[in-house]
DNA sequence: GCCATGGCTAGTA
DNA sequence: GCCATGGCTAGTA
């Protein structure tokens, strides 16, 4: 399922993005793994504002984002709910502080 | 100026 | 709880 990202997006913003759509169903990335790996370790804030900005247009999974804590970061609470249901939809439980177990669940991008 | 971070320290118990 | 961080975009000149 390769789409092709319009070049008119900033490499940087290509790269994240194609990780973004590459973890895997049932697992989780950090904001900070996916920016390493897009190549920019501190640049997390920015996979932040990509996926509030982007998730809709390029379907990203953006419910298997969190933390480096593995926790579910969202500022509203109907959000932050609806993150939770759609990772346990997929088998990644979530306590009850909206905490997923990284050392299980989470995933490590390529690179 | 945005943004759903991350790394640090201060201040409680 | 503070604040430096970073790539990008909107909006002004």
């Amino acid at each position: 399922m390769t789409l092709t990202l319009p070049s008119s997006l900033a490499p940087f913003s290509q790269r994240v993005i194609t990780l973004l759509q590459s973890v895997p169903y049932g697992r989780v990335a950090t904001y900070g793994a996916i920016a390493a790996a897009a190549g920019s370790p501190r640049a997390a804030r920015q996979v932040v504002r990509l996926l509030h900005a982007c998730s809709d247009k390029y379907q990203l999974p953006w419910h298997r984002i969190v933390n480096r804590d593995g926790e579910i970061v969202l500022s509203d609470e109907a959000s932050r709910w609806r993150q939770a249901r759609l990772l346990e939809a997929e088998g990644v439980s979530v306590d009850a502080r909206g905490r997923v177990d990284l050392p299980r669940f989470g995933w490590q991008p390529p690179g």
